[in-house]
RNA sequence: GCGGGCGUAACUCAGUGGUAGAGUGACAGCCUUCCAAGCUGUACGUCGCCGGUUCGAAUCCGGUCGCCCGCUCCA
């Protein structure tokens, strides 16, 4: 993994935020090369998620895959959270215990205590957890020096601990009084005032994912935009949480970007359609390399899901800071008409949709209609942690190669579509290679960077264009001026075939999948 | 939030109280007909930051920030 950070600053692919105050932590920015690569990854998946949906294979029941965007901002009324769940779930209060290092939910811990007030300690268990709750009274009964029955106890349950109260209690993995820390809350949400007055009426909160977005504007898009239910609205940008530990590189960044479908079907096709893009998000990473063992479907056991959730399955790739285990690329997840219903409740706005294609027929040949909420699937996938899992897929050592580092970025995604050289910096060989670098760029300056470069040794210019992960590099030698061909270097083999110069834009065309 | 490790040039690192170093990379020139080759030269340092000890600190001490690892937390 060093050598993957090593690589990426060098190269420009990502660097510190704010790196000479000494950076800030879970903050990342893209360099030159990083942020066309992350831009390759998102349009990648603007193409395949919402222009032409899932390639353009069928749905279920061979039905059209049809997807429309939206873009909404990162910051909604602050009612959107609540009525999301974010606001409560996002805020638990918690409490460390100094002596044990341990770490609990405020609202988790209990207390137990004899009846007698001159016997001022309280031992905490874990709500629920017979271990700790067992564990406490038992050291209760040896702090009072006698056997307790029912009677004795008292069990607090809505305590309020300050500092006073804390200095009486014995945490439950600790052996003395006073060890834990008054609660803290963990605001995941990023925090922020509407207005220059900035009271505390004009709290507003910095998304914490970019769904919510969706679900707020689903009836304007149905009611403006003709589109029928199955379909998908797609959402990209910047999401902010202020997580308790930002760690592993971009993996887990407090800004980070997301790139997410909810896609609406009938209640009663969805888990077809749950299946169906669980299936397809994998093919999706898959076609950009992140094929092999290093990627896999991991479908979220029935326990672990939450409470309105159906089913959910993760697209997971191995890093290797999660090696041997995995780490989150995507989340797809059956989200039952959760969300609609609960919009539906805080706003008082109809979410339901008339569904013309259902319901009885009638006489004139037409539907009565159904009426109903939606249920969403939502592909919901991460796009630093996407371009974190292509870096690190890319990066390959190979000691027998006169570049022993290289990166095998997937030609749809690499930055750099190609470069042209001469080989040597004469006999008019450079004003050959700018003609072909123009024609190139001229042909490509949609897909990436094309480059050129006539310095330095032709051994180093490879070596450079490997650490780019360039895929193809195009050299003009004498050949060229007796037979207008020029060489094309594969990055990954370091082979080269001969073509003709007229025909590298249509080779490199190819080569792109354009 | 706790514990451990680390922080010196763009990168990798040496330097344990006495003038800031190496290799690689970058740049310029020469040379060079296919893989970081060779030669010459140039540029690049708040030694993470702040404070303390000392005649003198990259070096010792305290604090702080950041990165990595483990726990905790989180999806």
């Amino acid at each position: 993994m060093d050598a993957i950070m090593a690589l990426c600053k060098r190269r420009g692919f990502v660097y510190q935020a704010s790196e000479i105050y000494g950076g800030i932590n879970g903050f990342w920015d893209y360099g030159p090369l990083g942020s066309q690569l992350k831009k390759n990854l998102r349009d990648a998946w603007w193409q395949d998620m919402v222009l032409r949906p899932c390639w353009g294979k069928t749905g279920p029941g061979g039905r059209e895959v049809r997807c429309v965007p939206v873009e909404t901002c990162i910051i909604q009324h602050p009612k959107v959270w609540a009525a999301s769940g974010h606001v409560g779930g996002f805020n638990d209060p918690m409490m460390d215990c100094k002596e044990s290092k341990r770490r609990y939910r405020a609202d988790h811990l209990r207390y137990v205590k004899t009846t007698d007030p001159s016997e001022g300690r309280m031992f905490a268990f874990v709500e629920g957890d017979a271990d700790t709750f067992e564990e406490a009274l038992k050291r209760l009964g040896k702090y009072v020096k006698r056997t307790l029955g029912e009677g004795d106890l008292e069990i607090i349950t809505d305590a309020k601990p300050d500092g006073q109260f804390l200095a009486r209690v014995v945490g439950p993995h600790a052996k003395e009084a006073g060890t834990l820390t008054e609660p803290r809350a963990f605001n995941l949400m990023f925090k922020t005032y509407v207005g220059a007055t900035a009271t505390d009426d004009d709290v507003a909160y910095l998304r914490p994912e970019t769904a919510q977005g969706v679900f707020v504007q689903f009836k304007n898009v149905v009611d403006t935009t003709r589109v029928k239910v199955p379909f998908g609205i797609g959402n990209v940008g910047k999401s902010f949480r202020n997580e308790v530990t930002p760690r592993n590189f971009t993996f887990r960044s407090r800004e980070f970007e997301q790139m997410e479908l909810e896609f609406f079907c009938h209640p009663d096709e969805s888990m077809e359609w749950f299946t169906f893009w669980r299936e397809f998000r994998m093919a999706w990473w898959e076609s950009l390399g992140l094929a092999g063992e290093n990627l896999r479907l991991y479908d979220t056991p029935k326990k672990d899901l939450a409470h309105y959730s159906q089913a959910g399955s993760d697209v997971e790739y191995r890093f290797p800071f999660t090696y041997p285990g995995f780490g989150e690329l995507e989340g797809v997840a059956h989200r039952g008409n959760f969300d609609l219903t609960q919009h539906q409740q805080h706003s008082g706005a109809k979410m339901e949709y008339n569904d013309t294609e259902r319901g009885e027929l009638l006489p004139n040949g037409q539907r009565r209609g159904e009426r109903y909420l939606p249920h969403c699937i939502e592909p919901a996938a991460g796009l630093d942690r996407g371009v974190l899992a292509v870096l690190c897929e890319a990066y390959t050592k190979d000691e027998s190669r006169p570049s022993p580092e290289f990166m095998k970025i997937h030609p749809r995604l690499a930055p750099i579509k190609a470069a042209v050289f001469p080989l040597v910096a004469k006999d008019g060989m450079p004003e050959i290679a700018h003609k072909l670098h123009d024609e190139l760029l001229r042909r490509f300056w949609r897909e990436g960077l094309v480059e050129s470069d006539d310095k330095q040794t032709i051994g180093k210019r490879y070596a450079r264009m490997d650490e780019a992960g360039c895929p193809y590099c195009f050299t003009i030698d004498s050949d060229t001026l007796k037979d207008q061909t020029v060489t094309v270097r594969d990055r990954d083999t370091g082979g080269q075939q001969r073509i003709a110069i007229s025909h590298a834009a249509a080779f490199l065309s190819d080569k792109l999948g354009l």
